[in-house]
DNA sequence: TTTTGAGTTGTTCGA
DNA sequence: GTCGAACAACTCAAA
């Protein structure tokens, strides 16, 4: 019999739709699954608080799946070759699968990695479980990538639909003696600090929990989306986006739960939901397609003027952003929700990365640096796209007098304050007309609301007409 | 090569 | 209260 192979487990954590594993049952030979943890591997960038909250999970998760159909996670810390070098002689495997990665850290990494190991003479099979749409695959006709989103999206709707997802294996052939794998409590994923109390009872990690939010969102929330996915207050958006980025979920289940669903007369209002949700999945690819080709947009503004704008330092107003305590009821709503559950609805997150980056004129660093570390979905390709769009730098950037109200826009999508009574709770008594600008409201509503303006709440961090003025004369400075 | 139309998510002002 | 226009100039994609 042929040596064993290795399937090595990346943000690709379940067990239908899993290529790569399809790939090592296919080879015939025992089928070893591991999962390799190497932060300083990351760059700048190695999995943040929520992250490794959320992981520590799913690993956990992806075992116990695994033990049902006769295998198990092995486990390993440090440097990826050297682990795969080590589980190679302990077992002596001679394949080793993976699916890709697209952060530029991790292609450095695999392209090393995949030499290497092919000296050993070691067979190397990579395959895509993590988009719809490889990047290197889609291109302008002169051959250039897309940086304008719609032709991209229409590009990519006109090529052959992606595979139909396949179901996991029922069984895997085990080796004859398993490697020892380290306990997931070693690897301290979860911080010390349990910041995230209430991300345990609003999510539920793993391949199980990701395919009951995809059911639950096609059968409630998607028929309403184009209008529900706005408003803060309820759940109206899929909420996917951390199994997604952690592959517990792949995006071609999601295509063809979405387009495939039977007994379902396909009226107009679905169809325009189901296009209107599947282009969020187009805005996904997007965001991959632009990391793949633009390698330096972590760090590195996509329109290279933006290079010379006049960022603030204020590192005071930066805390009190983070801490949600910027005298924007919206704002700091938006920023409470995220350090309380590790996620924060896509309506809100707009109205705070612009109040960063255009009131303040924070550099849009801070934020990314601080999504990073506190969304449970967060995706180096998504968090980039996001923020550079926001500041107005990067592929399919705001014009530059978009800048968002933080009161209109409460106004707007929260109209009752429901969102803002939830998470700024020393506001809820204020009345619906003040709530999302209790600076303005008369002494006696605040009294009667019990309310100090400065002591219970923040006085606004800076004026929101005058601060707009500002970021505009400070644009205008890098344009001509 | 040149030209043309278009580009996720907004705000404000004045009629 | 509602509505349309103005708000820069630029870059992108495709004809």
């Amino acid at each position: 019999m042929s040596g064993a192979s290795l399937v090595w487990f990346r943000q690709d954590l379940r067990l239908q739709d899993n290529p790569a594993l399809e790939a090592s049952v296919l080879r015939g030979a025992p089928v070893i699954p591991i999962y390799l943890w190497a932060p300083e591997e990351e760059g700048r960038w190695p999995l943040g608080a929520a992250s490794r909250w959320w992981l520590r999970l799913s690993l956990e998760k992806l075992d116990r799946s695994l033990r049902r159909i006769g295998s198990r996670l092995i486990v390993r810390r440090g440097a990826s070759l050297a682990s795969l070098l080590q589980l190679r002689a302990e077992t002596g495997a001679e394949a080793i699968f993976w699916n890709r990665r697209y952060e530029p850290m991790a292609v450095q990494r695999d392209q090393d990695i995949e030499r290497s190991l092919r000296q050993e003479g070691v067979t190397i099979g990579s395959h895509n479980a993590a988009l719809l749409f490889e990047p290197f695959e889609i291109s302008k006709r002169d051959g250039t990538p897309f940086k304008v989103f719609t032709p991209f999206w229409r590009n990519c709707l006109a090529r052959r639909p992606p595979a139909p997802p396949s179901p996991g294996p029922a069984k895997l052939p085990q080796p004859g003696r398993w490697p020892p794998s380290d306990r997931l409590e070693e690897l301290r994923l979860p911080p010390a600090v349990n910041w995230a109390r209430d991300s345990q009872s609003t999510w539920r990690p793993g391949e199980a929990g990701a395919r009951a939010a995809l059911e639950k969102f096609l059968q409630g929330a998607l028929l309403d989306y184009p209008t529900s996915r706005d408003h803060p207050d309820f759940i109206g958006t899929s909420r996917l986006s951390p199994h997604l980025h952690f592959g517990e979920l792949s995006p071609r289940q999601v295509w063809h739960a979405v387009g495939g669903r039977l007994g379902r007369p396909a009226g107009a209002g679905e169809a325009i939901a189901e296009e209107a949700f599947l282009r969020e999945i187009g805005w996904r690819e997007f965001a991959h397609h632009i990391l793949f080709h633009f390698p330096n947009t972590p760090e590195k503004p996509l329109r290279v003027k933006f290079a010379s704008f006049p960022w603030m330092r204020r590192p005071t107003d930066l805390k009190a952003w983070q801490c949600g305590r910027t005298g924007y009821p919206m704002v700091d709503a938006g920023m409470r929700e995220l350090l309380a559950t590790g996620w924060m609805h896509n309506r809100v997150r707009m109205v705070v990365a612009s109040f960063l980056v255009k009131d303040l004129r924070i550099h849009w660093w801070e934020g990314a640096r601080w999504f990073w570390d506190t969304l449970v979905d967060a995706d180096l390709a998504n968090n980039t796209l996001g923020w550079q769009w926001s500041a107005g730098c990067g592929a399919d950037a705001a014009p530059y007098f978009r800048i968002f109200n933080p009161v209109t826009q409460g106004e707007r999508f929260d109209p009752q304050g429901a969102y803002v009574r939830r998470w700024v709770p020393e506001l809820a008594r204020l009345p619906d007309k003040w709530i999302h600008r209790p600076f303005e409201a008369p002494a006696s509503v605040l009294t009667a609301a019990g309310v100090r303006m400065g002591k219970d709440y923040p006085s606004p961090l800076v004026d929101h007409s005058r601060a707009r003025i500002l970021a505009l004369s400070a644009l205008s400075e890098i344009s001509g």
